[in-house]
DNA sequence: AGCACGCCGACT
DNA sequence: GTCGGCGTGCTC
């Protein structure tokens, strides 16, 4: 017998290899994990299909000899492969490579196989040892919006079919509380299993917490970056044996062998960490939504600020809309914005040799005096961006990207860094100018180690919080400075956008928004509905616990009349984003579009260029009328380690066309690969990076 | 991708 | 003389 075997590869294809029943004593089943002789080396394949005709038609046929072997537990399943075979089709990637990339690392290696019994056996026994548990059942007493939404969705999950629904509302109106209560109601059915994906689960370990306690008497399963590979191969075989029945977990969880699942929820569905940006560039919302409407079930969406091209769909009528207006505590309220114009301030001289108006220190002593916090919010680490020479205008680049190297502080001593965030490089600060040897270097603009520093001279008696990826790098910090957050002593806390996801802060009064500029009017078509996101959930923050009013959010800004502020101060969400899916579509922008970026990749920007040009002479050759390809343009950060980076790309209206150009870009692709191994090439469908 | 083969340059 | 650099070809 003959069965094709997909292998952990960069090619398009499956592998022929004969099954002998004699020596495998079984018969061959789609999805069994096989241990392989491929090339000279032993290898774990997965069947696909079950032949009798082999289509190897090389004359090395004798390699054609049984060389499998039956992992123990587990098999792929038949869902899995299906939705492996779109993401193949859709983001034109291997087959092999995706099922292997949707797996624990340890079933690709045969020899770890012994291995993986072992750790599921272990497992077994501990549970059986130790089923005490003095964690309480936790419920809520839902209000009647949140009724509401919860009726609809269980009409909905007993309709057994697929429905998009999305649930919108504000941070604090309860999404979790009607989802959770939701699922619950669905895995009434004993066998049914559901599926929470969420953007970054590390950030949020209180979801977790919540979540095993609504579901006390299942098993939780919880998949992240995070967790050992001992815990993952243990967690997938309880989802693929439908033991473990609430999964919950990052985008990668999408690809989990839960054969009964009845509900799926994608979590902040607007979050861009739900699109993997290298090698499988899939996004695991869209893929979850195809799922859902394979298997015919319900898929519920939340969000406060929900995408564009979700909202696109609930425009259409094609999303049923469910809206959370008001905060489920009683007394939260929403927050009021303040708009700090910098050009008069500026004016009247106002600001401070580190950009901090004198308005917003008189917010911080204002709510120092209340003994409340301030937050405030600057999306950038470091101490300055930027090292510049006042003599020559030289300014501090990265050797090998074309980015800036940041001025950072080192934390036990008071010496500064230069630091590459995009390569990683590491230098000290010099002491002259590289250029022109004058030591009149300062730094250019604000990091979060800055307004540190500046806040510790004007306001030495208040205790200083900084939060971004710097100050809660080792294990267990970002844990203690939470915690001195959650204590409630007066205090200013400043932080990255590391601060919005997940936390709630009950003690914070002000809440100060520097460096929006940036984004309002950005070469991204998407920075602005990503900072207003950004901001809406940094107003969430706050203003949740028990504080009668919400906090008060003050926004630096030179362009006070942009219509973003309007929608965040009148809090009218809906207009906005509504606004902006009208843009999209007068200017043939996402979700109007769809795109497709290729991306070339050397040492050589011209060799890129060269070689993407004649991808796009070979493309037009046939090209229609609703497809437009782009000259080569550089990427927004055109040198990364060393390497040029520039792309095309590849827009229609129509998604059929655009995926049969990007087959026979494809094509193409697959035959520079064979003639030179110098470029790098690589297609990003529906890209979020440019 | 990952591995082997193979052809050139700089070392004990 | 040989060790090792990476260009090229192949994987059922």
């Amino acid at each position: 017998m003959n069965v094709k075997i997909a292998i952990d590869v960069p090619l398009f294809q499956l592998f022929d290899y004969t099954w002998s029943l004699e020596e495998l004593l079984q018969h061959p089943k789609v999805g069994d994990i096989v241990k392989v002789e491929f090339g000279k080396k032993m290898t774990a394949g997965i069947v696909i299909q079950i032949d009798e005709k082999v289509t190897y038609a090389n004359k090395q046929i004798r390699n054609l000899k049984p060389v499998l072997e039956i992992s123990p537990e587990l098999k792929v399943t038949q869902q899995v492969i299906n939705l492996c075979q779109f993401s193949s089709k859709y983001y034109l990637k291997p087959l092999g490579e995706i099922l292997f990339s949707s797996l624990p690392s340890d079933w690709k290696k045969p020899n770890k196989w012994a291995l993986l019994q072992k750790q599921i056996l272990r497992d077994q026994e501990k549970k059986q040892n130790n089923k005490n548990s003095d964690v309480e059942e936790y419920s809520w007493n839902l209000n009647e919006e949140q009724n509401k939404s919860l009726e609809y969705l269980k009409t909905s999950s007993n309709k057994k079919k697929f429905e998009l629904t999305l649930l919108k509302g504000i941070t604090g109106s309860g999404k979790t509380a009607v989802y959770l209560t939701w699922l619950k109601d669905v895995l009434k059915d004993e066998t049914a299993q559901c599926l929470i994906l969420i953007p970054e689960i590390n950030l949020t370990p209180q979801l977790e917490k919540i979540v095993k306690q609504v579901f006390i008497n299942e098993e939780v399963t919880v998949l992240h970056s995070d967790i050992t590979s001992a815990q993952r191969n243990i967690a997938w075989w309880k989802i693929e044996k439908g033991i473990s029945r609430v999964i919950l977990g990052t985008r990668l969880s999408i690809f989990a062998p839960a054969k009964k699942i009845k509900a799926i929820v994608i979590d902040e569905e607007h979050d861009y960490s739900y699109k993997q940006q290298d090698g499988l560039r899939y996004n695991a919302r869209d893929l979850a939504i195809w799922r859902a409407s394979e298997l015919k079930v319900p898929i519920l969406l939340t969000s406060a600020t929900p995408s564009s091209e979700t909202w696109q769909k609930v425009l259409q009528n094609k999303i049923t809309l469910l809206t959370l207006n008001k905060k489920a505590k009683d007394g939260a309220s929403l927050s009021k914005l303040s708009l700090i114009n910098m050009g008069i301030a500026r004016k009247n001289k106002k600001i401070n040799s580190y950009g901090i108006t004198e308005e917003l220190n008189e917010v911080i002593t204002r709510t120092k005096k209340n003994n409340k916090q301030t937050l405030i919010f600057i999306n950038r680490r470091g101490y300055a961006p930027i090292l510049h020479c006042k003599t020559c205008s030289w300014k501090s680049n990265c050797k090998k990207c074309s980015a800036w190297m940041v001025v950072h502080k080192k934390i036990d001593s008071n010496r500064k860094v230069l630091q590459c965030h995009h390569c990683g490089s590491n230098q000290y600060i010099p002491l002259n100018c590289p250029e022109c040897g004058n030591q009149d270097l300062e730094t250019l603009g604000m990091g979060t180690q800055k307004i540190e520093e500046s806040l510790k001279d004007t306001y030495p008696e208040i205790d200083i919080i900084r939060i971004d990826s710097d100050s809660t790098k080792t294990k267990g910090s970002a844990e203690e400075l939470f915690k001195k957050i959650h204590a409630g002593e007066p205090a200013i806390i400043i932080g990255t956008q590391m601060i919005i996801k997940g936390h709630d802060f009950q003690h914070i009064q002000s809440i100060i928004v520097i460096d929006v500029d940036k984004s309002l009017y950005s070469q991204d078509f998407r920075a602005v509905e990503k900072i207003f996101s950004q901001l809406v959930q940094v107003a969430g923050r706050a203003g949740r616990g028990q504080a009668a009013d919400g906090a008060n959010i003050y926004i630096q800004t030179e362009f006070i009349e942009h219509p973003m502020f309007k929608a965040l101060a009148e809090h009218h969400y809906d207009e906005f984003i509504t606004d902006i899916v009208k843009e999209r579509k007068e200017y043939q922008l996402p979700p109007y579009s769809h795109q497709a970026l290729i991306i070339a990749e050397s040492k050589s920007e011209q060799s890129n260029n060269e070689v993407l040009q004649s991808l796009k002479q070979y493309l037009e050759q046939e090209l229609s009328e609703n497809i437009q390809i782009s000259d080569p343009t550089p990427r927004v950060l055109q040198r990364l380690s060393g390497v040029d980076r520039n792309q095309i790309l590849i827009e229609s209206n129509d998604r059929i066309k655009l995926q049969k150009i990007l087959e026979k870009a494809l094509d193409y692709i697959e035959g520079i690969k064979k003639k030179s191994r110098s470029i790098k090439l690589q297609i990003d469908r529906d890209p979020l990076q440019f």
